[in-house]
DNA sequence: AAAATCAACTAACAATCGTTAGTTTTGCAG
DNA sequence: CTGCAAAACTAACGATTGTTAGTTGATTTT
């Protein structure tokens, strides 16, 4: 792990009260606290609260939508588009499992223009996903289910796996890759 | 609709605003304007704010837990049990899509006793569920897969269906029950 | 008609919130 | 050493939080 800047510090110690109490519950001296410091002694670093649930949440968003944007990129049939979005999936979640919980639990709070950005990036993924979703039935890849629950039943997963991957933690990576493929796409029976 | 008590009407339209801000977000100035009144009236009818969290979290939960019973006593094969399952979860989701996202945003906001319970109706809920997917292994029902991953996938799924539900109302309950039971336990190829 | 209950109200409380201003300490470059 | 900037501090602000006390008017019970 590479020397952090302060304000990156924060971020990041920020992100871990959040993902426990969620952005409303954890007050700015709360995050002093946890980093030893006094509230005020935060604001040297940053503007105010806001700007630390903005800076974790995009982050995490702009993986998503240029790892999309890789996947789209590539001239691959719909189901290896598929099993590439769920490893994109885990690997987010390994590498920003804090942000996730911040992405999911409190986007809401962000604001303004940051609010509208994320808005914009989850929606944009959500159809990119559809359509790949919507060509594999096309071509016959996939069954011919409704789409929109293809599409919930794997983004719900792939959303709240950093819920399980720190419950689990025990469960090795790539294990949990060639699993959650097989299971996503091929089902149980 | 039977006609509600006060409190009733309190927890739901509270249920309401914490869908959409969380609870921590939601005042009880918030609570009572939409209602009309003013917050110190809320206490006529309630103890305070947790009160209103636990009593929505709680009569969910019980839903869970008497459902899960429910399927548990049934003599039924593993594969059928799921099934049960997922349809009670869809149910749940159509009558209490309220509760659900405060079960599912604002449980750690419980305190003592209602956090106790809740946590261990939670942890024996998916105990249960956990125990029939290993039997359907045992038995053959089901794919020798990770019954961990297997766990995740659906209950991640299923724990995430209001906040689709609602965006998408247009899907019909019964066709939604139909591909859901599909998608989930035989996959998309 | 009198008494009691209910459910609303006004007013205020102590605590906590995010944030600002002004000051002191720290650590490094000259 | 000296000087300077970075980063900590103390103190306080106005706003909002959940909640309590006491009161009023309406409705129900006796």
């Amino acid at each position: 792990m590479k020397t952090m800047t302060r304000k990156e510090e924060i971020v990041s110690v920020a992100s871990q009260l959040f993902k426990e109490k969620g952005y409303n519950a954890v007050s700015m001296r709360d995050i002093a606290q946890a980093m030893g410091i006094k509230a005020a002694s935060l604001y040297n670093h940053i503007t105010g609260k806001q700007e630390i649930l903005s800076t974790l949440i995009l982050k995490v968003a702009y993986e998503f939508t240029s790892g999309m944007s890789s996947v789209l990129d590539k001239p691959t049939r719909p189901l290896q588009k598929i099993e590439d979005l769920i490893i994109l999936h885990i690997d987010v979640t390994v590498n920003y499992s804090e942000g996730l919980a911040a992405l999911n639990n409190d986007w809401m709070h962000l604001e303004n223009q940051d609010l509208d950005a994320f808005v914009k990036m989850r929606e944009d993924y959500e159809a990119n996903f559809r359509s790949i979703i919507k060509e594999g039935i096309e071509v016959g890849e996939f069954k011919p289910r409704h789409p929109e629950v293809i599409l919930f039943s794997i983004l719900s997963t792939l959303r709240t796996l950093h819920l399980w991957f720190q419950k689990r933690g025990k469960l090795d990576v790539n294990v949990l890759k060639k699993d959650m493929v097989e299971v996503l796409i091929k089902g149980m029976i």
